[in-house]
DNA sequence: GCCGTTTTCGGCCCGACTGTTTTCAGTCG
């Protein structure tokens, strides 16, 4: 019973209670149990056995009974029942754009309509405008919803976005009446996925950014546009929000508009509780007067509180421990010295070593592991012992070239085999200067075997970084049913570094999971991957979900100096 | 359904845009 499947259940019910017309905060409270377990890392099935479940935030004591129930029948009663109460289809409805509980319930009701089919031929035959509110219009944006629907991709990848991001800012950067613009919501949160970009500028007149706007290249079509507010969507069918605002209130704009929604809603009320009530444009005291904020560090120091880094805005924790002064110091990419996984044209990549060193070398960084892969995965000219001995000189070569300026360290990728051993003998691995074990294949094992592989790999004293360690691809696999706890504790327990794969196709381990580890005393390590010369820059996108894990310099084995690093590979 | 410097009841964030019901409900973020 993992957590996933625990907020899944809460999130459903909460879907439910809103076509009912339950009291609104009632559905709010399943949908922030839904959250939170969702993001906990700690296994909630622990927390249950030791009669926790209450010290949850969130959770009193009939969501605690639910989770009872759940663990020791595997059924939710009142689950159940919702169930039945409302049609799965009529739930359905709630994912079409525009669609929200009140409609789809008066679909259900007063059209006997129970399936997003049934709602289609409904709108297409004209019956939608029977109902009373409703009218030709609102029935072409049902259709147009399913159709939206029909056609989406999902949420998009964090490298995705980034790069469209940047190329929307550009121009808007560029008119001489904005001021700032920048990202924000989940792509300045940095979420692996995201969903909808938001862009946000200051100006000092809204109408020229609003026609430049909606006037690049990349629109396809405006979904709807005010005075500061346009939403427009891309040929690739991703929807882009743009918010206008005055420079000066640039401060309460941006904080609003990265939210998260969850946490923008705890530090309203925390300004409630201190007389000011707080919106995208201004802190409002009681006798109505504003208080304008140009920074965010305004915004959090008018409540009393420090600056709470973007990545950390999930309501996992932050605001109390900002209260309390306990924000942890968070990782920077600045802070890296080195990374941990490359790749050179001696397995898969597509550079040689002298150009990916200096390539590394370039953005920064002092020195770099190369990790090509070991030879039993089957990718083109994969590394075996001779191989290795060979590439032993050519970074020796390759050192003595950079004179100083940057050192290479020799290590592999080593392939993590089907039974648990390694594609390598001792006898080699202990040669190298690090190695990385990563599973590549198998990955549909059961949890036992798969989970079991992974506990050979870390007890392995030459094994000091395990490479992805669940091996999802974002968007299109799952990762391996792994004990991600028991795979924590054993790190913690060797002191082999779990990696967080900076690449935006993986990001893993994950935000959460690289919290929890951190957080059991496990190191980390955060690995670019890098196939080719770019490659390297994808570390912005590792320290990040670093840093969502709440992920300090300490954490993280990629800070150390050289002389401490190769003092940390001699560790017992 | 949760929770407490408003503590076991009575609150629970705030505003833009749309379509239509011409004063506002629904949806979204």
């Amino acid at each position: 019973m993992d957590n996933r499947r625990v907020a899944d259940i809460f999130s459903a019910m909460a879907d439910i209670l809103e076509i009912q017309d339950a009291n609104y905060h009632r559905i709010m409270a399943y949908r922030r149990a839904a959250e939170t377990i969702g993001s906990l890392g700690e296994p909630v099935e622990e927390i249950w056995h030791e009669e926790r479940l209450t010290s949850i935030p969130g959770i009193g004591e009939t969501l605690a009974s639910k989770i009872d129930e759940l663990m020791r029948t595997g059924e939710i009663e009142a689950y159940q029942k919702l169930k039945e109460a409302v049609p799965a289809g009529v739930v359905d409805m709630l994912s079409i754009p525009g669609v929200g509980p009140k409609s789809a319930a008066r679909f259900w009701k007063e059209l006997d309509l129970t399936t997003v089919g049934a709602l289609e031929k409904a709108a297409e035959a004209g019956r939608l405008r029977q109902l009373h509110g409703f009218g030709a219009k609102s029935e072409q944006n049902v259709l147009d919803g399913i159709d939206f629907l029909k056609r989406r991709t999902g949420r998009t990848r964090l490298g995705d976005a980034w790069d469209l991001a940047q190329a929307l800012l550009t121009p808007l950067r560029e008119l001489p009446e904005v001021r700032q613009a920048a990202t924000a919501g989940s792509l300045r949160r940095m979420r692996e996925t995201v969903g909808d970009l938001d862009i946000l500028v200051a100006a000092t007149h809204a109408d020229p950014v609003t026609r430049r706007f909606s006037s690049l290249p990349q629109v396809d079509e405006i979904l709807l546009s005010g005075a500061t507010k346009t939403s427009i969507r891309t040929r690739e069918g991703f929807q882009v929000d743009l918010r206008i605002l005055a420079p000066a209130r640039w401060g309460t704009g941006l904080q609003y508009f990265t939210g998260s929604q969850a946490h923008n809603i705890r530090i309203r009320s925390l300004a409630l509780e201190r007389g000011l009530s707080l919106s995208e444009y201004a802190l409002k005291r009681e006798d109505g007067t504003e208080i304008l904020c140009a920074s965010e560090e305004e915004v959090y120091g008018a409540l009393g509180l420090p600056f709470i880094p973007p990545e950390l805005r999930e309501d996992r924790g932050e605001i109390e421990a900002a209260l309390a002064g306990e924000l942890p110091k968070l990782v920077e990419l600045a802070d890296l010295k080195g990374d941990f996984q490359f790749h050179t044209t001696r397995s898969d990549g597509h550079h040689t070593l002298l150009e990916m060193a200096e390539a590394a070398r370039a953005r920064g960084l002092r020195y770099a592991l190369v990790t090509d892969h070991s030879h039993g995965l089957g990718v083109t000219g994969g590394v075996d012992a001779d191989a290795l001995e060979i590439q032993r000189s050519e970074v020796d070569a390759v050192n003595a070239q950079l004179e100083g300026s940057f050192h290479v360290l020799l290590g592999v990728e080593v392939e993590v085999r089907g039974d648990g051993t390694l594609d390598l003998p001792d006898e080699v691995l202990q040669t190298l200067d690090l190695v990385v074990a990563s599973v590549h294949t198998g990955l549909r094992q059961s949890r036992e075997k798969v989970t079991g592989r992974m506990l050979n790999a870390i007890r392995n004293p030459h094994v000091d970084i395990i490479g992805h360690p669940t091996g999802r691809l974002i968007g299109e696999r799952e990762g391996a049913d792994l004990d991600i706890e028991a795979v924590i504790q054993a790190a913690a327990e060797t002191g082999t570094a779990l990696e967080i794969n900076a690449h935006p196709s993986r990001l893993d381990l994950n935000d959460i999971y690289a919290r929890r580890a951190a957080a059991v005393g496990a190191k980390l390590v955060i690995s670019s991957d890098a196939h080719d010369v770019t490659g390297f820059d994808v570390l912005r996108f590792g320290v990040a979900t670093a840093r969502r894990g709440w992920v300090s310099p300490d954490d993280l084995i990629n800070t150390l100096s050289l002389d401490d690093l190769l003092s940390w590979a001699e560790r017992a």
